[in-house]
DNA sequence: GTGGCAACGATAATGATTGTCAAAAACGCA
DNA sequence: TGCGTTTTTGACAATCATTATCGTTGCCAC
């Protein structure tokens, strides 16, 4: 046991958790979620949710986004790095790419000497239905 | 008194936090500037210094960054629009512009229809010195 | 000087997230 | 397949920044 295993489980939680977000459109908060897997009758504790999305960002199969409300939220989004484009009324998510902003952030970055360089981009607006 | 007038009292207090905001280098948290205050041998309320906070970020006169940490930091800076660069290690913080940044959001938000917008962009590295 | 009204500030409330730790479940191996 | 080990789970408590409350204070206009 002196090696350091991947150790990673397959339990019934955190599949369920896998599942919902699957399925799920737009993004949730860790309480909607767990909410939504009682109701289904699933038996899963708040404080696995929270554990399992951790995970779940942390090997990037989903995105948080901590929007000015304070609730984080997350969402099973497509892969590869991306941003989104949020309506301030409905909540509703466009996903953009901007290969042009992620070079020129990491040349602004590099261009200070910063290294191992990451950024986060929201964009907010009003969407053309709220609009009216 | 039909007109609707600022009503934007001058308190010792406020004038205080913006002050203390003129002076300092960096990003602080509302805790962090209340204690600084007080052992300036000011006698301001925490409650007061969050509104304040509020108002002249609303007023546009400092601006706010919510790292993942979840505390709120606040930070004096220069007019007009612009972004942070800052180090994961040591806070240091470098204002960048970046034109071409700006306009990309809006016209993205423009193609999707969206209206009013604005965005939150923030780079995060790690800084020369902290490399080391 | 005086009155109205916004700002102040101590305290309590809120609410999301994280820590704790005994019990249960999953994996590896014989 | 059965067993031991180790991770994971989950109920509850703790944390902690922020917000609400509400009586008091001080600014500003007249």
């Amino acid at each position: 046991m002196s090696e350091s295993s991947a150790a990673v489980r397959n339990t019934k939680q955190r599949s369920a958790v896998s599942a919902l977000l699957g399925e799920m459109e737009g993004f949730h908060s860790a309480q909607d979620l767990h909410a939504m897997l009682r109701q289904r009758g699933e038996r899963v504790g708040l404080t696995t949710v929270y554990r399992t999305l951790q995970g779940l960002a942390d090997a990037g199969e989903i995105d948080v986004m901590r929007p000015p409300g304070g609730e984080h939220l997350y969402r099973r989004c497509s892969e590869g790095h991306h941003h989104h484009l949020v309506c301030r009324a409905c909540g509703r998510t466009v996903e953009v790419a901007g290969p042009a902003v992620e070079s020129w952030a990491d040349r602004v970055a590099a261009q200070h000497g910063y290294a191992d360089v990451s950024h986060t981009l929201e964009i907010f607006g009003t969407c053309p239905t709220c609009v009216r």
